[in-house]
This record gives structure tokens, sequence and C-alpha cells, in this order.
DNA sequence: ATGATTTAATGAATACCGTTCAATATTGTT
DNA sequence: AACAATATTGAACGGTATTCATTAAATCAT
């Protein structure tokens, strides 16, 4: 069974270098299965389809993002820090990884099948850390209360898929994680308690 | 050249029809010449290929989204009440025009090509009046300066897109002008002068 | 009004794609 | 070694967007 998982990897690691330069219509099962030296038949008994492949290509990578996120937020314990943390280290992280933020942003985060796939849920643990996050805020007083928590959260993602979204269109041609701190204080101001 | 004229938004009529109930993988071009009524060789007469002839159906709607727009503003001189107004139009008109919505916030904001097409402009046109909404607001001082106009419009624009594409996403089962008020006062905090 | 010429419309033919499935090869078991 | 079970194969199928030689319509010149 180790076997399986092998050669599964090596059909998802033949996926996302396909993938990663053509986009989802363009890409071929049959230039994948070659650069994955299995017939192309073979993948269908791995993945259902196309798309299910598709959508297990940024399970790990995704795993590997929520990892990080969490160790970057090591010995933090404010609440406004924890989110100054999780906006640069967002930035930063698909900056790092522009073929994954590509097919995540441009082709997944747009897409309804995506949500009941599995990867989808791994995307679910990190948002709904950040809630978490939000909550404590509140509870500690840093973050205004009287805000319901999913709004705020909708706010700060919003910002960030969209900046992400306009850098990939771009072409990725300057810094994505350029003016953060500017970026940090519209969000801050708008949902750090008034003194 | 009026015949002509009429024969294609005859296309772009069905056209819309089926893009509007499929995804653009899902359209087939047979069933969009079907029911316009012509050949489906005709339609590359018309239209270069499946992605213009695609990307030409929001146009007239994108025209109506920003004539609209100026008309709702009219009689508005503060800033950030032209921004609260901002914000609920844009809510309500994708709450009004859940098709288009689809189709411009799943499918074209997030493809390249679309950037390069004539539709953009039209978006392009909205969002500059955007810019200079904000920057009137900041010369008038309702606004705070000392932050990049454009960023505060990322800002904006950022949390409208995020929720208008989750309302989507999650098939339209509520109402998306709901929590109107919290979602202004949030960003007003962020971008208004402080007393 | 008629023939000549340009312009538009057609739909069968083409090339390519994702997916299936009967045949073949490989692996595991006794 | 013989058999059963499982995995792999790639040709075949039904479907797609796009092209292009042919046909029809419209426009123009005489």
């Amino acid at each position: 069974m180790s076997k399986k998982d092998l050669k599964r990897q090596q059909i998802i690691q033949a996926a996302a270098e396909v993938f990663g330069t053509r986009s989802f219509q363009n890409a071929a099962i049959s230039e994948i299965a070659q650069k994955a030296s299995v017939a192309e038949g073979t993948l269908y008994q791995y993945f259902k389809n196309k798309e299910d492949l598709f959508f297990s290509i940024p399970a790990q990578k995704t795993e590997e993002f929520c990892e990080e996120f969490n160790l970057h937020l090591e010995g933090i314990y404010d609440g406004l820090n924890k989110i100054r943390k999780l906006i640069w280290y967002y930035l930063y992280f698909f900056k790092m990884n522009p073929a994954y933020a590509r097919i995540l942003m441009l082709e997944m985060r747009v897409s309804k099948s995506f949500i009941k796939s599995g990867t989808y849920d791994r995307i679910k643990a990190f948002t709904d850390r950040v809630l978490e996050i939000i909550e404590e805020g509140q509870a500690e007083g840093s973050i205004r209360s009287g805000v319901d928590p999913y709004l705020i959260r909708e706010v700060i993602l919003g910002v960030l898929e969209h900046r992400v979204t306009r850098w990939l269109l771009k072409e990725e041609k300057y810094d994505l994680t350029g003016h953060y701190n500017e970026v940090c204080d519209v969000i801050l101001r708008g949902i750090k308690s008034s003194e």
C-alpha cells in the first residue's frame, strides 16, 4: 500500500508540473500521464477524474502553509500582533509559492466543486484558526467586540485574496509583500478597539 | 451595418442564456448557435473564438452598472457617504443580477486574458471612478491622507469582491445586502480621518 | 433589370480531448 | 507451480471548438 501511495505521489507531482504552467482547461491528461510514465487509463484508478486530480495537488502545500503559520504564531500572545503576523505570512507564503498561488486563487477559490473536495477542508482549518485569533483578540479587548468576528475575518481575508489575485494577474511584476505596513495599518484601524 | 450589429446582439443574447446556466467549459458552441438560429461557423465571423464571445457578454451590463452608479451618486457631496453608497450599490447590483455576478466574479475576474478584453476597460472606468472618490475624500479631509489611495481602493473592492464571491459559492442562500451597516462600519473606520 | 462581384452563412470535416473498458500483465496466495 | 486477485494498458468512444471549401445573399455597375 506504500507502493500505491508512491505512484499516487508520482502522478500528483507530474500533474503539479503541468497544471503549474497551463490552465485547467489547457492542461492535457495525456501530457500528465506521459510525465508520470503511466498510461492515461491508470490515472483514473487513482483519481475520479481530471478535476479530482487537480484538486489533490494543493493538499500538501496547504498542509505546509498551515503548519508554518502556526509556527510563526508561536510566542506572539497579543491579538493584534497575531493579525499582523497573519497578514505578513499570508503575503510572504504566496510570494514564495507563485505556482500554488495561481492554482489556488485563480482556479480553485472560484469553483463550487472545490468546496466539496478534501483540500478545501484544510483551507477551512486555516480560516477556522483565523476566526479563533479574532475571537481571542475580542475577548482580551484588543480587537473591538460588537462586530461579528466572521465579518472581521471576511475583511482581512478579502483584502489579502484580492491583493494576491491582482498580483498574479499583473504577472507577479512587483513585490507582493510591499506596502505591508500600510495594509496592516488600514486593516488594524478598522478592527482594533478605540482607545 | 445595423443588420450586422443586430445579429451580433442576437448571438450575445443566446450566449448569455447558455453561459448563464452552464460554466464556460460546459457551455457548448453548438447550443449557442442553435439558440441564436445561426450555423456554428457563423459565430466565428462575429467573434474570434469561444472566449471572445464569452467576454463580450458582460459589456452592456457593465455599462448599465456604471451609469446607474453615477446616478446613485448624484446629490451626495460627502466623501464618506459616497463610499457608503458605493458599498451599498455594489452589493445591491450583484444581488439583483446573480447571473452576471457569477460570470464576472467566478469566471472573468480571474482570467488573464479578460484584462485584455474590451469589457475590462469598462470595469476599469468604474474602478477609476472609485479612485477619484477616494482622492476627493482625501482632499476634503474626510478620508485620511497619508495612505496610498490605491491601497484604500484595494481594501474596499477586496472586501466587496470577496463577499460577493462567497455568496455565489454558497449558492446565494442568504441576503447579500445583509450586514451592510457593519461592513460599512469596519471599512470606514479603517479609512476615515480620526477626529 | 441583369449580370458581375463582393460579402456573409453554412455545416461537414478536422484535430483533439477526457473517459471507459476489454484485454493483458503483474502480484499475491496456497 | 497453479490459480486468483489486482493493477496497467492503450485503443476506441463520444464529445468538443474551430476551419474551410462550398453555397447563398447582398451589393454594385452597366
